[in-house]
RNA sequence: GGGCGAUUAGCUCAGUUGGUUAGAGCGCUACGUUGACAUCGUAGAGGUCACAAGUUCGAGUCUUGUAUCGCCCA
């Protein structure tokens, strides 16, 4: 079984996830009973969603979460779902059947289309789960949720007839946001506003007594519905207005003059027509002064009959006929090009209508407060934990919320109202009589529940609340909520509110939130700009790993980050370069056999060394993913691989495995021990290439039979490996080695810059100093790496300076480069003088630090470490101005 | 109006207990195909860390202010 010389996710992935899941990986009974719980729900995404960068952010944070946990040896449980978003399916539906059968909603009824409904879902609903899972979600997908389905619905039920029971939930008439074409309410935050140019309308309010007031609007046809007109008690201009009465244009109908110091004198008029039933700040203005609340407006936006001759008429219609009219009426003053506030549907984007209608809300306070306290006694963490300031800045103004929907798809309000005495009765079971009377006249609610009222029970209720089961006792609280900043009141408070109502507890005790992903120039994504990134089609060209690595790697927690499609593709030249490292270790096994498995292991230089750096990139990767640093683990890690194991150890471990025997069998343990590690640290960032890699490195050393197993074997997948530890640390040989690995880059830039042919092996001259033991050891090592000729290498403690040489120095080791006819001298001179110069320039510049406070006051190490500097540049000099002082003295032919 | 974030190499971004010549990827230049990898290697060019003041022995990092861009709330 030979490994192909590139890495091809598309041979791997699907196979693999398939085995991963076969073999119940997934779930949390993979680990034993007494396992401590790690708990991830799933921010549930619409069933009628489509696989987004959005959605390729989350699960790459949270399958890399998991994952961790998993391999730490927590019963990870990752529960997925969806939910049934009552809007977008109910319009998904709606279209799909006037397409098909030619039918509306009316025509159909609400019993036919949910049939429908539900079929589209049995049909579609799994599109976006299948989707997901091509990101590599370990989800454990037994335990799949949706809010609909009986188990949820019955936690709808009971968290509606207790809140209901407390008090908090409530009928009333009141101003919603109210969408026209979707003909529902809909929730503040379903609202977007933004600035839009339109038209600031100009005319004078006609008064009895005669005479007008002037006034502005930015909706001419809500004057229909006028029921006041306000001015600031303090306005000298409207001062004797106060008290008097205006006619509404066109209706004649007699409203007041007010004051009211809500009016800002600066803007418009200063004059300010209150329209209570179709403005929210007028409907404040008219509770607080009570004022008539009239609606002029049908569900549809067309005016009613309180509309007077404009019934009928739709809003934009009435707008302009009203204008005209009273132009015609003499009543116009002038028309304004302005900027203004304008609010729209998220979805589908028409502009909202504030209408007052009747609409069951929840008291959200007596939760808000809950939610806050959450936050500030340090039970729920926010990272990062500036969105906290966020958080109370939503909950300490938190309004009530609008929980009831003009739909048929979603949990149907359980409230039956009474025909004989209006009482509503609320129970956990459907009830067939009114419990206030005993009638049998009882019909149910039509509405339906806001979907986000469903998804704030998600941690508890997919884990089977209301009852007591064993999974909500074993999995709940759930550890971490992870998602997008721009859903933290959606989603989160939501959660965290009804958890602390329901279930007397937090639902998780971290809230990671990630940021938007956006266009490489910083763009937002959106279909209708055109430049969104399809994540199908990039794992498609690039694999799963490279995505998710540079989705995870690419930022910082809570800030945006710009796609670019170039770092994907050096991401999967990363997963690349991970196979090709374990394919020369699975090529490399045959240096050794089980026999020369030494009593003791004694580690070479380079071993100590790349042990050590492995044992710090553990630490470092492990304090950093604990404070949730992903990207800045990640990126360790990448470095580690790359830069240090790759780059410098596999050459060095050629050079120990050429002799064969014990030397080699050690190295090749070392290989392995580095590999392995690296790939288990890797493996909740880059699971396809990590697993794929760990297995044929594993089958090739079990193959090989030469005993070079993890201590705790070999386990039977890396998904459920233990997560690695730090090891021993070997910090004076790693030191010595990190002084070679600088001497092997000095050589190679000399050899550059001199224009040495690459492949030719050249002499050298080194002056060792004290590091002559551990540089004759390292004889092979050096003169491999900088292409030195063993034969024509002079090592010694003190060796003489060659004629005509270039000449390197590095804190007291001095390598000589006898160039004669491959070096230019006169170069070499020049050379020499800048690099005398550089070396000057800094001692000054060290001595000048040590000798002022610093010296004094910076604490021990980090003087020692600068004094320690210092002794190697002025070794360093001293050998150059040497060097230089003989070219100059003639001492040398061509000084 | 209130709040938050960003501003570091040509581009996209790191740099989280302040430690002393600032890093990566891509791009660029020059070499190179030596048996893991050209999805590669070696060497190199490239930055007064937006600006100003302050704290400190020491500031990309902390404080204050300014500018520009972006987001959230009202």
């Amino acid at each position: 079984m030979d490994m192909p010389k590139a890495y091809d996710f598309s041979q791997t992935e699907e196979r693999l996830y398939q085995w991963w899941q076969d073999n119940g990986w997934f779930k949390p009974e993979a680990r034993p009973q007494d396992a401590k719980a790690f708990t991830i729900s799933i921010p549930p995404p619409n069933v009628t969603g489509e696989l987004h960068m959005g959605h390729a952010m989350f699960v790459a944070l949270e399958d890399l979460m998991i994952r961790r946990a998993r391999m730490q040896g927590y019963a990870a449980l990752w529960v997925p779902g969806v939910d049934h978003a009552g809007i977008a399916t109910q319009l998904q539906v709606a279209n799909m059947l006037l397409r098909t059968e030619g039918v509306t909603l009316e025509e159909i009824g609400r019993e036919k289309f949910l049939e429908h409904a539900w079929a589209w879902k049995e049909k579609y609903g799994s599109h976006i789960t299948r989707q997901i899972r091509r990101l590599g979600a370990s989800c454990d997908w037994d335990r799949e949720r949706f809010t609909l389905d009986e188990g949820l619905s019955r936690a709808v039920r009971e968290a509606f007839v207790r809140m209901y029971q407390m008090g908090l939930i409530y009928q009333a008439e009141y101003l919603v946001n109210w969408s026209p074409g979707l003909q529902t309410a809909v929730s503040d935050l379903e609202v977007e506003t933004a600035d839009e140019s339109g038209h600031m309308y100009y005319f004078n309010y006609p008064m009895k007594e005669g005479g007008s007031i002037p006034v502005a609007t930015t909706r001419p046809e809500t004057i229909l519905g006028d029921t006041a007109v306000a001015v600031h008690p303090d306005d000298e201009r409207f001062r004797d207005y106060i008290g008097k009465t205006c006619l509404v244009p066109m209706l004649n109908r007699e409203i007041p003059i007010i004051a009211d110091e809500y009016v800002d004198m600066a803007f418009g008029t200063g004059a300010l027509k209150i329209t209570p039933g179709h403005d929210p700040n007028d409907f404040a203005i008219g509770k607080k002064h009570g004022l008539p609340i009239i609606n002029i407006m049908n569900k549809d936006a067309t005016l009613n009959e309180n509309g007077g001759g404009y019934a009928g008429q739709d809003r934009f219609v009435c707008r302009k006929n009203i204008w005209a009219d009273m132009k015609k009426a003499g009543m116009v003053v002038k028309v304004e090009n302005i900027t203004h506030a304008v609010p729209r549907s998220q979805r589908g984007g028409e502009i909202i209508e504030p209408l007052v209608s009747r609409q069951w809300f929840v008291d959200a306070e007596p939760m808000a407060k809950l939610g806050l306290a959450a936050v500030h006694s340090g039970r729920i963490r926010i990272v990062p934990d500036r969105f906290e300031k966020v958080w109370d800045n939503w909950l300490d103004n938190i309004q009530p919320w609008c929980i009831s929907r003009q739909l048929w798809w979603g949990h149907r309000i359980p409230v039956w109202h009474c025909a004989d005495c209006g009482g509503h009765t609320v129970e956990r079971e459907d009830p067939d009589r009114c419990t206030h009377c005993g009638s049998a006249s009882i019909t149910q609610d039509p509405d339906v529940l806001d979907t986000w009222f469903s998804s704030g029970l998600w941690p508890f209720s997919t884990l089977g609340w209301p009852e007591q089961t064993a999974d909500l006792q074993r999995f709940y609280p759930t550890d971490v909520m992870e998602t997008g900043y721009d859903i933290l009141f959606f989603w989160v408070a939501r959660m965290v509110m009804s958890g602390l109502l329901y279930t007397n507890d937090i639902p998780f005790h971290t809230v990671y939130l990630h940021g938007l992903v956006r266009a490489e120039d910083g763009k937002k994504m959106s279909k209708s700009t055109g430049n969104v990134t399809d994540p199908l089609i990039v794992m498609g060209e690039y694999g799963t790993d490279a995505l998710r690595f540079t989705l995870l790697t690419g930022g910082t927690p809570g800030n945006d980050l710009n796609l670019s499609l170039d770092k994907v593709a050096s991401n999967r030249n990363f997963a690349n370069k991970i196979w090709n490292a374990a394919r020369f270790i699975t090529h490399s096994l045959g240096n050794a056999t089980a026999a020369d498995k030494p009593d003791e292991c004694v580690y070479a230089a380079a071993d100590k060394w790349i042990l050590t750096r492995l044992s710090e990139t553990i630490t470092a990767v492990d304090r950093l993913m604990d404070k949730y640093q992903y990207g800045e683990a990640g990126r360790q890690a990448y470095d580690f691989i790359w830069g240090d194991f790759a780059d410098w150890y596999v050459e060095l471990a050629k050079v120990q495995m050429r002799g064969g025997g014990a030397a080699a069998w050690v190295t090749l343990s070392v290989l392995r021990k580095v590999m392995d590690d690296s790939l288990r640290l890797l493996h909740p960032y880059i699971p396809f290439v990590t697993e794929e890699t760990w297995q044929q490195l594993k089958a090739a050393c079990v193959e090989s039979g030469i005993g070079i197993a993890p201590d705790e074997g070999w386990t039977d997948a890396l998904i459920i490996a233990d997560w690695p530890t730090a090891g021993e640390r070997y910090a004076a040989a790693a030191a010595d080695f990190e002084g070679l690995r600088d001497m092997v880059r000095g050589i190679r830039a000399a050899r550059a810059e001199n224009k040495v042919d690459p492949s030719k092996w050249i002499a050298a001259s080194i002056s060792a100093g004290d590091k002559f033991g551990f540089l004759t050891g390292q004889k092979a090592v050096l003169c491999t790496l900088a292409r030195l000729s063993v034969d024509e290498l002079i090592l010694e403690e003190t060796a003489v300076p060659p004629d005509s040489a270039v000449t390197l120095s590095f804190g007291g080791v001095v390598c000589y480069l006898p160039l004669a006819g491959m070096v230019n001298l006169g170069k070499e001179k020049a050379r020499l003088e800048k690099e005398l110069a550089n070396l000057e320039g800094q001692i000054v510049r060290v001595s000048k630090l040590l000798a002022s406070p610093f010296g004094k006051k910076a604490p021990a190490a980090v003087v020692q470490k600068e004094r320690d500097k210092l002794a190697g540049l002025e070794a360093d000099r001293e050998e150059v101005a040497g060097r230089l002082a003989l070219r100059q003295g003639g001492g040398i032919v061509n000084g």
